[in-house]
DNA sequence: CGACGATTTGAAATCAGTCAAGAGCAGTGG
DNA sequence: CCACTGCTCTTGACTGATTTCAAATCGTCG
């Protein structure tokens, strides 16, 4: 059950979306979890489960995805620290979709009952959690918009601002330098587009001169430039609030 | 305000979710709304907006979209009676994409802080507008899998089957026969495909037997066999409580 | 009847996929 | 310490599904 405070990303993300009193934080502390390390590759929920827990992910990447009847593999998205992973799939009952580890992970899994309870008793916190869900859906959709109208190099560089973003509100990556957690594969998948493909507009990114990359470290040149590339408007990810008190991480300074 | 029975198909949707009890049912009936009709191509959000109310359908058909930087217009989901059609937009407080109606549509308008108030003292009904919030983003997962990793004839088929399906649900529809709402242009702008190939795709279906049509009039020769052919399975609506007590949609009988 | 939007069809162009092979890099074991 | 293995990345040549462009037909409504 280990130390009180392992559940403070989870605060930290739900603070995110709605202000929590004291009473609301020290509900959502004390929940009930055991700690598991997953290695990559390895599932946290498959299509049709039903899932007893929900998953918190302390460190290292995760990823949604689901296989269409063709093989064609879509991932839908990411997940890093804090991002609570698996809601969708335990409250809906049964899962319609995987969660797989992208790297080697360490998670808080926490039984659905507890969280049941918790959002009865907590009407804040069953809100912070409903926005989580709205935030994640309004990610999914930029996200179709992103690989049904957007071609393929527009995409590509929509996905690395997004990372950015990201990591950057979950206090990973540095800044417009981040190392990217996922394979030119798994980059595909995300995007609907072949491996070849996405290599080819990574360095025609490069070429151009608006990244700079070593394997599968990313440096964005200007992020302003990068966004009018991608086009992309961080509207979506209802970051608002987050960035209040940061520094604006556009400018690049 | 009108009668005390306007809101039922809002109930109808939600106990598709969760049972309510008469508490929870009593307090959803009398929500302040005002009905309003909305004109075919009328908006109901648009992207940005600061929305002040929530909006039920009750006949009529809308959808939801947003228009990428160069132009094209993506279509994220068509909702019909019984659909709270922007629970999203108004949750999230700032709009982060457009609602439109597609046909003439009769809607009840309810104001965002009655919604609010109501899931503070409902736990149950803010669980069931939950879940509701969780069926969509699995929806919209489904239509990124549609978008990203099926050939076109798929993805127009699995679109067909998903009609089929939630028109039934929502009680409109005759089964295996049904008016489809909307231009295959905007067909064409919620599978990405151009108009010219969402009508090449209808034909083939058409020649090859699977459908037969007239106009925006589609009839499902077979469903099982459509759902083959558009790699349809309905676990993503999450409908298991709602087809319980229905008779397989599938015999065609 | 005329007009306008929606549907249908054909031909040419193109973006992204497929196929194939080589290069780089990391871990393993001799 | 180096060869071997396996995965990821890279590149080129070719193919093909879908788009683009253009024009004809259909349907509905004033």
């Amino acid at each position: 059950m280990s130390q009180p405070l392992t559940l403070a990303p989870m605060l930290r993300k739900l603070e995110l979306w709605t202000a929590l009193n004291t009473a609301d934080q020290a509900a959502v502390l004390p929940l009930p979890h055991i700690i598991r390390r997953v290695r990559a590759h390895e599932f946290i929920v498959r299509e049709d489960d039903r899932p007893r827990h929900s998953c918190l992910l302390l460190s290292g990447f995760a990823f949604r995805h689901k296989i269409a009847g063709n093989g064609g593999r879509q991932i839908f998205s990411i997940h890093m620290r804090g991002d609570i992973v698996d809601l969708h799939n335990s409250m809906l009952r049964r899962a319609d979709h995987n969660v797989q580890a992208l790297t080697d992970v360490e998670a808080a899994f926490i039984p659905v009952a507890a969280i049941d309870d918790l959002v009865v008793s907590h009407p804040a916190v069953a809100k912070a959690m409903w926005y989580d869900t709205l935030v994640d859906a309004a990610i999914f959709r930029e996200w179709t918009l992103n690989v049904g109208r957007r071609d393929a190099r527009t995409r590509m560089a929509h996905m690395l601002c997004e990372f950015a973003l990201r990591l950057h509100v979950a206090g990973l990556g540095e800044r417009m330098n981040y190392t990217l957690p996922m394979t030119q594969e798994q980059l595909g998948d995300a995007l609907a587009l072949t491996t070849v493909h996405v290599n080819r507009m990574l360095r025609s990114l490069e070429k151009d001169g608006f990244i700079e990359r070593t394997q599968r470290s990313v440096r964005i040149v200007d992020f302003q430039l990068l966004s009018r590339i991608g086009d992309f408007d961080a509207r979506y990810l209802h970051l608002e609030q987050a960035e209040r008190d940061e520094t604006t991480i556009g400018t690049g300074s």
